[in-house]
DNA sequence: AGCACACTGCTAAATATTTAGCACCAACGG
DNA sequence: CCGTTGGTGCTAAATATTTAGCAGTGTGCT
């Protein structure tokens, strides 16, 4: 497996390891329900079957039908993908990124979070040192 | 155009946009030399021609040669790669983003970036009420 | 027990992507 | 002035992706 999961796919199979990442666990049909532009049941049932011999997904069984979680966990798919946001659109500065991210989003903030963010910054500071 | 301008992509197609956005502009040439297990020159060079056909890329002469830039701003590519980013492993919420972007770049970050990253957050304090 | 329903497995076909080859052109150096 | 180098356009073929169909199986309800 890649060091970075999503990388490799291809566009549907990307679209699918995004709806699983986000509910974490996934249907053939949750799944369905979740694609923009979505082919037929069978379909996606053949490309969970695809990704899964490609190692991307996992399946149990519930009751009578499959749900699917993704091999790579969640935190480390989270991370790669971070990472190769953080290169390709900001030189690699993770300064740039929270800028970014906060000037996006910072009316939408919480005076509550806004201060866990400022202890966040915090911390760095005096692990930094 | 899509709103998410890279999630309508091949894989193929993906990386190299990639490398597009990180170089702001590429030659044929650079694309090949950035591109992990490379095809042919010949490939890459298709491969921008379909981009520039899909309205993705758009080619200014530079001497001998073609240089590519993004139709999609950097800018608006970035927001949206984002949103998708944020939505997928953040459950959409910004503040658990740039949590998961402090807590792994803390130890690299300068005493500097940390008090510009203290400042933003303040301004977006002061903005939001 | 038997029926309907909601699944799965598997396969084949359509479509899209990806690749490389060949022909041509312009610039540059010997 | 001619060959070499380094570009481009275009096309065709190989490969991968994506789709849907059909057959079978188990579950749960009446």
């Amino acid at each position: 497996m890649s060091d970075q999961p999503l990388a490799v796919l291809s566009r549907r199979e990307r679209q699918i390891m995004e709806i699983v990442y986000r509910l974490r666990r996934a249907t053939a049909a949750e799944v369905l329900d979740n694609l923009e532009d979505p082919p037929s049941y069978s379909s996606v049932r053949a490309l969970l079957r695809v990704l899964e011999e490609k190692g991307h997904l996992a399946h149990a069984h519930e009751g009578p039908r499959y749900v699917f979680t993704p091999v790579v966990p969640h935190d480390a798919a989270r991370d790669s993908a971070m990472s190769q946001m953080v290169r390709t659109f900001f030189d690699g500065s993770t300064t740039q990124a929270v800028a970014a991210l906060l000037d996006r989003a910072a009316s939408s903030l919480s005076e509550e979070e806004l201060d866990r963010l400022a202890q966040l910054v915090e911390k760095a500071k005096r692990e930094g040192r």
